[in-house]
DNA sequence: ATTGAGAGTTTTTTT
DNA sequence: AACTCTCAAT
């Protein structure tokens, strides 16, 4: 989140013209200056509270000085729960609360983290062990289509990512296999249910839980133990819930249940900021929070401290269409602003090319900086023409993206090796690499040794241990499967050192790496950076667990990590992200763009009036991100699939308030310009369209608007960031040249490296670890001298070859 | 068993 | 347009 800078224009006395002598001190200045309802909410003792918080109220600041003042009222920190929804959220919360009271014992995290935790010390309860796996979506997709393999179910009807759709949403509303029944006439349940149980069957041999098991398993621990319950509830008297409103039915009966001996629930949220429905969120929790707890202590805050008077009314003006909703008064005593600005473009090139080179003036007029801008869109497909605009100008710009890091298909099959590592049952984790990088072990060995697994009951790492059984196996299958286990055997002797060694045995114990290096195919080029930068992550894991830390608690933190979380608040950097991404944030000037019919409200929320109603809240989130500046923007014309489509204006446009805005059609004068005058005159009145919309209204590209060819070096520039979660790129115009110096220190030898020693010759590195004097390299030499470690510091070795 | 070419499909948002 | 899957050739 970034830094809360509401109130720094009221000219309250900050810490730093007072120095702090003592904690009491620097609280009551940090009261003075919250406002009476912030104040309210800050210093409520026991009890349940409700603290309904608009946009731009300064929520995070009322939480965060909330645990402060409770830890100054004696309460300890360890007796404080505070729970978020992304990890972002929850680090930049978690850094402030230490900065206010310095009491690190504070548990702030994430739902899914906080059960992850939890669910390690009590996994037999739910029939895990404790070295459960994590499984991811793409993980559970796996699972399902080997429970369906089992299972000969014949699904042909649905992909197995439909009925794990399903099956997550069974979870999320603590719906057991058994206990699921389907709904009449609706075909999916009817295979969801058949589905269901064998599906959690192969989870529970797999010793893994799915995302919605982290929340289901601890709701289901909660509800049957009753004196865990209750120990934890003593444990976390205290329970703060920020973004109430997208809380599902599990999160909901968790926070529940470690609110009953100890009622001081305080949860924060706002009905019209709710945009996680299709996640199962459920509006009731935080609409009937009062039903819930009778004697609740509501606050609301109203005042808006972000945005311009403009922006505000767009963003009620809109949103008072909704009806399924909390009427709140959201006033701001800023100053009007400028209007709203809507924009028409003619195509998607233009739109993009249009507010990159809007930003490019500012820029270049020294009136704002790259790190004020931020462009939104409804789905991660519309980037793309973004991220050129921004190239071509050499604009930086960072963008929370769909295809993330720890998604690529190298750095999983890495972590693959140690999910396996570190759960040996974890029959996705081995699908997965049995044959990664290729060993001779195909679909019908595989085959052969799953059906072996199902008849014995045996995960398929125990079935290939009884290779000698299997009477359908011949004998050079036999061998291969023989030969993976002993690799297996191998690496698994070694998994309690620091990661980064692990990670690299992994990578050279399996060749994973030799293939990589000896590709000359430029993407392997490209997965071999990211592998190094994966090595970079388990370093600065290693180093912040002082090379402590386990194995377990690596695969645990690469698991929970989400796009929005690689977000860098510092960087001055243009924004670019989804609208569901840009919750909780805010920037100075913000973009939004394809305002079209079937894309915001998105053509598939369409059908029913709730989710149409979440589609409008999602517009309501993005106006409001925005302080002082706000452009909505659409094009005329889209592409789509590689076709080109004439759109139609979103309909939530008509419900915003003309006499705040400034209309704008750059390109007026063009032939395309003009047929859209035609077709606009002809168009039926928005009330009357009832199935028009993206797919009614298609239309030939005019032939004026082909796109430019690529400009060269558009591929380049790609690269990570330490953590390396972020794609960034900063064009030819802004960027830093300069190679990094060669090699010699101990802390710029790399994974896999060719190197040179004075008696043993050329040997390349096998593991490394650690950092400074302590960095140390397991490195093989050629016979007779074999492996051997070194104290890099210590070692005179060089490094051969290109880098 | 592995590879490559061609066909067919497409999913909104994310812990 | 880009991705995945299938099938045939090696």
């Amino acid at each position: 989140m970034p830094r809360d800078r509401s109130h720094e224009a009221l000219g309250s006395p900050s810490s730093e013209t007072s120095p702090p002598t003592s904690f009491l001190r620097i609280l009551r200045i940090m009261l003075d200056e919250l406002t009476e309802a912030q104040r309210e909410a800050v210093t409520h003792f026991e009890g349940p509270l409700l603290i309904l918080a608009g946009p731009g109220s300064g929520k995070t600041r009322v939480v965060t000085h909330r645990v402060a003042w409770l830890i100054s009222q004696g309460v300890p920190g360890r007796h404080i729960l505070a729970l978020t929804f992304t990890n972002k959220a929850a680090d930049e919360m978690g850094r402030r609360i230490e900065q206010l009271a310095g009491d690190p014992s504070v548990w702030v995290g994430t739902f899914h983290r906080f059960c992850a935790r939890l669910l390690r010390k009590y996994a037999q309860f739910v029939g895990l062990q404790e070295n459960y796996t994590i499984y991811d979506v793409n993980d559970s997709v796996r699972a399902l289509r080997q429970a369906l393999g089992r299972l000969k179910i014949d699904s042909d009807r649905y992909t197995p990512e439909t009925i794990v759709k399903g099956i997550s949403w069974a979870k999320n509303n603590l719906i057991s296999p058994e206990q699921y029944q389907p709904r009449s006439g609706y075909a999916l349940g009817t295979v969801v249910q058949a589905v269901y149980p064998a599906y959690q069957r192969q989870l529970a041999s797999s010793n893994a839980a799915d995302f919605d098991d982290l929340l289901y398993h601890v709701a289901a621990l909660l509800r049957d133990n009753p004196e865990i319950r209750a120990s934890l509830d003593e444990r976390y008297r205290f329970v703060l819930v920020d973004e109430y409103q997208d809380t599902n039915l599990a999160q909901y009966a968790i926070a529940r249940a470690l609110s009953v001996d100890y009622p001081n629930l305080a949860v924060t949220g706002d009905p019209d900021q709710s945009i996680y429905g299709w996640r199962g969120a459920n509006l009731n929790n935080i609409l009937e929070f009062e039903r819930d707890y009778p004697k609740v202590h509501v606050v609301r805050l109203e005042r808006n401290y972000r945005s311009t008077q403009r922006i505000l009314r767009v963003a009620a003006s809109l949103i008072a269409h909704n009806v399924q909703r909390k009427e709140k008064g959201l006033f701001t005593k800023n100053g009007p602003g400028a209007p709203v600005r809507l924009t028409t473009y003619a195509t998607q090139k233009d739109e993009a090319q249009g507010i990159a080179s809007r930003i490019f003036e500012e820029i270049r007029a020294g009136r704002r900086r790259p790190g004020d801008f931020a462009v939104f869109y409804r789905v991660n497909a519309l980037s793309r023409s973004l991220e050129f605009a921004f190239r071509e100008l050499g604009i930086p710009y960072q963008m929370v993206n769909g295809l993330e890091f720890f998604q690529r298909k190298e750095i999983k099959d890495v972590l693959a090796y140690l999910h396996l590592l570190n759960n040996p049952r974890d029959d996705v984790a081995l699908l997965r690499v049995i044959n990664t990088p290729p060993r001779g072990i195909g679909k019908t060995t595989i085959g052969r040794l799953s059906d072996h697994a199902a008849r014995g009951g045996l995960s398929l790492l125990e079935a290939a241990r009884e290779v000698g059984g299997i009477s359908t196996l011949g004998a050079r299958p036999a061998a291969l499967l023989t030969k993976f286990v002993r690799l297996f055997d191998r690496l698994s002797a070694a998994t309690d050192g620091p990661v980064e060694e692990i990670v690299g045995l992994v990578l050279s114990e399996t060749g994973y790496q030799k293939r990589l290096q000896e590709s000359e195919d430029e993407d392997d080029l490209q997965r071999l950076a990211n592998i190094e930068e994966l090595l970079t992550v388990a370093r600065d894991f290693d180093e912040r667990n002082g090379g402590e830390g386990r194995l377990e608690a690596f695969i645990e933190e690469t698991c929970l990590v989400s796009d929005t979380d690689a977000w860098e608040t510092e960087a001055d950097r243009v924004t670019l992200m989804t609208l569901h991404a840009s919750k909780g944030l805010e920037f100075p000037v913000v973009f939004l763009t394809a305002v079209e019919e079937g894309l915001l409200p998105h053509e598939r929320s369409r059908e029913r009036a709730d989710q149409l109603e979440e589609e409008r809240r999602l517009m309501f989130v993005g106006i409001t991100r925005a302080r002082q500046e706000l452009q909505i923007s659409m094009a005329r014309y889209r592409d789509f699939r590689g076709q080109r489509k004439l759109t139609i204006p979103s309909s939530f446009l008509m419900e915003l308030p003309r006499d705040e805005m400034e209309l704008e059609h750059p390109h007026a004068e063009s032939r395309v310009e003009d047929m859209w005058h035609d077709i606009d005159q002809r168009r039926v009145p928005f009330d009357d369209v009832e199935s028009g919309g993206w797919h009614g209204h298609l239309a030939r590209d005019p032939g004026n608007t082909g796109e430019t060819p690529v400009p060269p070096g558009a591929t380049d520039g790609r690269g990570f960031m330490p953590g390396g979660k972020i794609r960034l790129t900063t064009g030819a115009a802004l960027a830093n040249g300069g190679q990094p110096a060669a090699p010699t220190a101990p802390d710029d030898f790399r994974q896999g490296m060719l190197v040179l020693h004075p008696v043993h010759g050329l040997g390349r590195i096998v593991a490394i670890s650690g950092s400074g004097a302590g960095r140390k390299a397991t490195i093989d030499f050629r016979p007779p001298a074999g492996r051997k470690k070194f104290v890099l510091a210590d070692a005179s070795l060089q490094p051969v070859g290109k880098k």
